[in-house]
Order: structure tokens, then sequence, then C-alpha cells
DNA sequence: CCGAATCGTAATAAATGAAGTTACATGAAA
DNA sequence: TTTCATGTAACTTCATTTATTACGATTCGG
């Protein structure tokens, strides 16, 4: 099953970009990412067309974060994303004459739904600017132990 | 995102054996999904390896229900299965150098983690036998309501 | 105004993976 | 021994995501 991967995309660039003072180019990006300008610009598209990023033409133009970091929200970045589907497992037919497999179903649809709601109201409470810290933190003892990194 | 349905196949398959007291061909199992006998094999194939179901060759063979329907439950299915990705949504790169990544990383796994495990024993609460009785309870209701269908 | 930098986006290709199909071997029953 | 049915490998089809190519539109600096 192939997994979308864009909700980590987009954490991944938004993070690099927080510690940026400069815009960002679609190109800078994709490297930092190992993937193309253009799906760069595909997928920050969305969080433009949301409010939580700008982009700007011409020389000195790329990616800016508008969003404030510490009320950002995972759960946003989803929905900017167009709320894909979060499961890799489904019914086969979602509008079935059956009834044993309008039972079948059922009783899916309720699990999925559950766990669903679980997960964006998880998603709902890590902001950016929790994920900023937990980079920063991470920074820091990677610092410790490594005295020497050539950074 | 194509969605796995194999679990809900396996599900429709053991509810429509467990009305029949003959053994059930993959012919006529893959005509009540509108599939192949050749997928219904390869799925059911798996449930054989976990005990679940037993098959049998030539004439008045095909498939039989072994387990217990009051205590074989979805999680059990799912385990037979392979233990399927449940999740449509996940990480770029799952063992990244770079420590924004690892971050990111890190804070999807918990959500998908917690989810997951919602999922999971939700499943492990539902038996077979409580679906069939869910199957039935629906099928009285539809008499109730067509009293005269083409059945 | 010119030219380079950069985004915007359409169109297309490549890659992936589930599901479907074909073909044939194996085994059981009458 | 014939027929029915599973077992399984190999291949094709289909849908979707991601990557790529190509080019147009915009912005800045000189």
């Amino acid at each position: 099953m192939k997994r979308d991967s864009r909700l980590s995309s987009v954490l991944h660039a938004l993070l690099h970009m927080a510690e940026h003072d400069q815009p960002m180019t679609s190109e800078t990006l994709a490297q930092c990412m190992t993937t193309n300008p253009v799906v760069v610009r595909r997928t920050m598209g969305l969080l433009r067309e949301a409010g939580i990023v700008a982009s700007a033409r011409g020389p000195s133009g790329g990616w800016t974060i508008t969003a404030d970091l510490e009320t950002l929200t995972l759960r946003d970045l989803h929905n900017a994303l167009g709320e894909p589907a979060v499961f890799a497992i489904g019914n086969r037919n979602e509008t079935p004459d059956c009834l044993v497999e309008q039972a079948v179903n059922a009783a899916l649809h309720d699990a999925f739904a559950q766990a669903e709601a679980l997960l964006l109201d998880h998603f709902a409470q890590i902001t950016l600017a929790t994920l900023a810290r937990d980079f920063a933190r991470r920074h820091a003892a990677r610092r410790q132990t490594t005295p020497h990194p050539q950074e």
C-alpha cells in the first residue's frame, strides 16, 4: 500500500522554514526533502490556499510561513491537504445491496470512525511550535553526545 | 489511495459460509463477492494458515469454517491477513538522518500508534457471531418493510 | 526595458501495489 | 479414470501517487 506522505513532507518543510529568516525556494526545499521542486510547489500551494504560507515570485522570492506556529496544528495541515483518507483498509463496496455486506460495512465503519476521531483529536493538540521545540531538544542532545560535529 | 479490502472481503465470505451447511466453492464465493475464484483462494488461504477455515479438494470440496464464531474476532482476521498497514498516511522516510525529520516522525508515530491500538482493540471486541446476529436483525427488518421481496 | 530568478500549472511519464486473469499442476471422490 | 475443486505461479490490468518536463507569468535588479 502506497502511503500519502504529504503531511510528513510539509511538516518537514515548515520546520526548516521556521529556522530561516528569508524565504526558501521550492528548489531548496526540494533538496532538503529529496524530491522535486514542482512537487513542493504543488503541495505548498495547498497550504497557501489555507493561509498557512505565502509565496513570492521573482528573485529573492520563495516560501514563507504566515501562520502562528503556537496555534498551527497538525490537524490544520491535514485539513489544508484536503483531509486525505486516513486508512489503508476499507470496504470492498461502500453501497452494497447484499445485507451481509451491509452488516460488515456498518461494523467496520464504526471502528474506523472512532479511530479516525482519536487520531484527528491528537493532531489538533500538536502545534508546530511544540515540534520545533522537540527538534531543538534533539539538536541539543546530539551536540552533547557528539561534541564536535561537522556542521 | 487504493484501499486494501481483504478484511471486508473475508468477513463477507465467512458470514455467507456461516449460513451454509455444506462447503462453499471458491467459484460460489467469488460470485457472491463479484470477484475471481483465484482471488478467493489466495485470500482464504491466509485464513487457512491461521486455522480459521479449512479447504477440501475434489467433488463436494470447498471451504468450511473451523473456528468458533463466538470467539473469532475481526482482530484475528486482521492478524491472519498479515496485519496489513492500517494507515494510508505515513512518513516520507522512516529512518532519516535529518533531525527535523526525526522530530516530525516521532510526533506522527505516537499519534498513529494510539489510533491503531484503539482500532485493533475495537476489532478484538467484535466477534463473527455478533456480526451474524447483526445481519439477522437487518434481514428481519427488511422482511418487515418489504413484505414480499423476490428472494 | 532586459534578463535572470522564481513561482504556477498543465501535461505526461514512471512507479507502485492491489486486484484480476490465465494456465496448469495436484488431489479427492464417485 | 473422469470430473470437480483447490494450489500456485506468472502475468496483466487498473488506479493512484509521485516525479518529470515544459512553458507561461511575475518580480526584482540593473
